[in-house]
DNA sequence: CCTACGCACTTTTTT
DNA sequence: AGTGCGTAGG
């Protein structure tokens, strides 16, 4: 059979990882060196030169926009869709197992899946309904707390024992929570991964049934599997199975979640026989970025090793500009935006990088304020907004009434007149029943044991989710138009409207794209497991958070965090906020291993950028609501300074010691008019880049200045008489 | 029952 | 500074 299609356009180390024999291999694999490529090939090789059966095949991610690029790149290459090929992330594929077998996994057939904001409402509920004190264990904590546990695959009879009582409670509450979910069929998504792990090691036939079907098992972003993910990866490859693991230490960003950057750097000795290949050479970036990068990670210990090296040119060194404070910081970042964009460059090629969520606003700020068209990456996700949270919660009592943590949700949104008083009659009645709220609402109104007032306003939410309930079994209504339904007889659009400002509006456009998704869903395929469509819909709802937005095809600059940004490429990207504090974080202080993770952040975000990477940090920073003065990074001091050129020249003025000690001695190598121009001198007629005439020295240019009052000094660049500082309310500068 | 005000918090995010 | 949450008053 002719292979060469598959294994043509590779470079050799592509080509040793995709053609490696039937065999466990760490595809170690630097940014920007065809990973993806590398795993889609490696699967149509397998298929191709060992005959496998895409059946014998699964293919794990981290994200569902991962999974569909495989699953869209596979078909590409092969040329039709692999029919049953497992491709999915891990909480989908181990939702996949635990609906085809809920009776062995222990569950209830309509088991429902929580987000973490269910989650956390039902924590809540159940400390409420314990009387625990909510100061002394936060629910975020408790749930932070128990996905924890769960990541490390320890159910609460698993955690150790302790006696402080605060690790005692949270133990305590993380039984409690057991039980919650048990009786009312409930799953978070560490659950998922938990409960299949345990299935497969309470269920020896059906363990061996999957060893065998799955002969090869291919894992992308491998450096961010956590313990239980690991765990249940060994046991699904067993003995008989081989795995191909595709990652790289270096990118490995999400410790703080649970993610064990060991699992990759001890691959080789939890498998036989491991094949490793480094994929090294880089499609991405200019030479002198990949130097960058390079000389900044080798400053972890606990490497595998790993360089990254093109053959496609040096291109231009790193740009590093200093503002004096965060708007000044936004205003360069502008500035070199419309020259790009000037150049010919799309907006959609510039990327604005950041730590932290709270620095895009500046940032923000600015765009609005120049008109230009920015998107944000990351933020709510579009199933995570209230109005749709709210929209599907009524989907679900429609589905099943008895689903309480949907009724808590809605029973008064938009409000109709049944508040804390009457739910929490409604909870009682449910749990000396040990009935649902909505039986227990159901015994309310036929017995007429509450005021009438409230009564009534039960009575008429009853009818209303009766009504919705309706419309689930016509069987000429498409899933959109039980939506449209749902949405008018709950009356979310009035209520949003109701709303001032333009969020309500925002809310409604939601609304309405919720309709369309949902009329746009199908779950023909492989769905077997799924016993109707409102299901399928309600459960990848919960799984896929929907990430496109409405603006997505507008050409716009992209903002987003350095977590969000890993896997993508920019042409011009901006790395912002680089000062100690800020990156690395004073929060990864504490922790030795954090700092490490800090700096394959900052790895991360350099080689996201393909031609041209600035590097900015702010002297002074206003956050939450105060100001700071950091330093620059250390990561700045990292990078081999031959990388680095300075677009400013550091002020030789005064400063207090503390600040000066971490100047740098750089100099001005290129003055750009263009990024100076337009920057106001507080309190004087002068701006940066204005040119100005001295009786003495003659015309030149400012280019910078310092301090306030009488005391403002401005720079000149004298086109005869080279730089001066001058104060300016000696100096007798006329603006040109 | 709803609205308004005051308080505390603030790294990173997917499923 | 801004937001989200909980409590106090209308």
């Amino acid at each position: 059979m002719d292979v060469s299609f598959i294994l043509d356009a590779l470079n050799d180390k592509q080509r040793e990882a995709v053609a490696a024999p039937l065999q466990n291999s760490l595809v170690l694999a630097g940014a920007g060196s065809g990973k993806t490529r590398v795993l889609v090939h490696r699967i149509a090789w397998l298929m191709h030169a060992y005959e496998l059966s895409p059946y014998s095949l699964m293919a794990v991610t981290f994200t569902n926009k991962a999974a569909r690029e495989m699953q869209g790149r596979i078909e590409q290459l092969v040329g039709l869709p692999p029919q049953g090929m497992w491709v999915g992330t891990f909480h989908g594929l181990a939702h996949r197992l635990l609906r085809a077998h809920w009776r062995d996994a222990g569950l209830k057939e309509n088991f429902q899946i929580m987000d973490s904001d269910d989650q956390l409402r039902l924590v809540k509920r159940i400390m409420r309904e314990f009387n625990i004190d909510d100061t002394r264990w936060p629910p975020k904590q408790v749930a932070w707390f128990i996905n924890g546990q769960k990541d490390e695959g320890r159910r609460a009879a698993h955690v150790p024992d302790s006696h402080d009582p605060f690790s005692k409670g949270m133990r305590e509450l993380y039984y409690h929570y057991e039980e919650a979910c048990e009786r009312n069929g409930l799953l978070d998504f560490g659950e998922l991964l938990l409960r299949a792990h345990e299935l497969m090691l309470t269920n020896p036939a059906l363990l061996k049934h999957y060893q065998q079907r799955f002969v090869h098992v291919l894992v992308d972003e491998f450096q961010d599997t956590n313990t239980i993910q690991y765990a249940w990866l060994r046991v699904m490859v067993g003995d008989t199975g081989t795995i191909t693991a595709v990652g790289d230490d270096d990118q490995s960003i999400y410790g703080w979640r649970g993610a064990k950057i060991e699992n990759i750097q001890n691959f080789s000795k939890h498998f036989n026989d491991v094949a490793t290949i480094r994929l090294e050479q880089n499609y991405r970036s200019t030479g002198q970025i990949l130097k960058a990068a390079n000389g900044l990670i080798q400053n972890n210990d606990d490497r595998l090793g790993k360089e990254l090296w093109t053959d496609s040119g040096d291109g231009d060194p790193i740009s590093l500009y200093a503002g004096f404070n965060e708007q000044d910081e936004a205003r360069f970042i502008l500035e070199i935006i419309k020259k790009w964009r000037d150049d010919g460059t799309a907006l959609k090629d510039m990327a604005i990088l950041y730590r932290s969520n709270a620095q895009s606003r500046v940032i923000e700020e600015c765009l609005v304020r120049e008109q230009l068209p920015y998107r944000i990456y990351g933020g709510h996700r579009f199933y995570d907004r209230l109005e749709i949270k709210n929209a599907l919660a009524y989907a679900r009592l429609a589905v099943d009434p008895n689903d309480d943590g949907a009724m808590e949700r809605v029973i008064n949104v938009p409000p109709r007149g049944i508040g804390e008083r009457s739910i929490g009659t409604l909870r009682e009645i449910a749990r000396d029943q040990g009935c649902s709220m909505w039986q227990a609402a159901e015994h309310i109104v036929q017995h007429g044991v509450m005021p009438a007032r409230a009564s009534n306003a039960i009575k008429n939410f009853l009818q209303i989710i009766d009504g919705m309930g309706n419309t689930l079994i016509q069987p000429d209504l498409g899933l959109g138009d039980v939506f449209e339904h749902i949405i008018q007889e709950a009356g979310l659009i009035p209520h949003h409207e109701k709303e001032k400002g333009e969020k309500g509006e925002a809310r409604i456009e939601n609304l309405k794209e919720l309709v369309s998704a949902a009329s746009g869903f199908s779950w023909s395929e492989d769905d077997e497991e799924f016993s109707s469509p409102m299901m399928a819909f309600l459960d990848q709802a919960v799984l896929d958070a929907g990430e496109a937005q409405a603006d997505e095809y507008q050409d716009s600059v992209q903002l987003m965090t350095l977590h969000s940004a890993k896997g993508l490429e920019f042409p011009l990207v901006f790395l912002t906020g680089v000062e100690e504090n800020l990156f690395p974080s004073k929060m990864s202080f504490e922790e030795p291993g954090r700092l490490e993770e800090e700096r394959r952040l900052c790895y991360v975000g350099i080689t996201r950028a393909m031609e041209k990477l600035y590097i900015t940090y702010a002297e002074s920073r206003r956050l939450h609501g105060s100001e700071s003065f950091n330093s620059p990074s250390r990561f700045i001091r990292e990078i081999p300074q031959e990388c680095i050129e300075e677009v400013r020249l550091r002020s030789q003025v005064a400063r207090p010691v503390s600040m000066q000690r971490h100047n740098y001695q750089g100099t001005l190598q290129k003055q750009n008019q263009s990024i100076l121009h337009g920057y106001q001198v507080p309190e004087t007629n002068v701006s940066m880049g204005d040119r100005v005439k001295h009786p003495v020295f003659g015309e030149g240019l400012v280019i910078n200045y310092e301090g306030q009052g009488p005391q403002a000094r401005v720079q000149v660049n004298f086109d005869t008489e080279g730089t001066k500082w001058l104060v300016l309310s000696f100096a007798k500068l006329e603006v040109l």
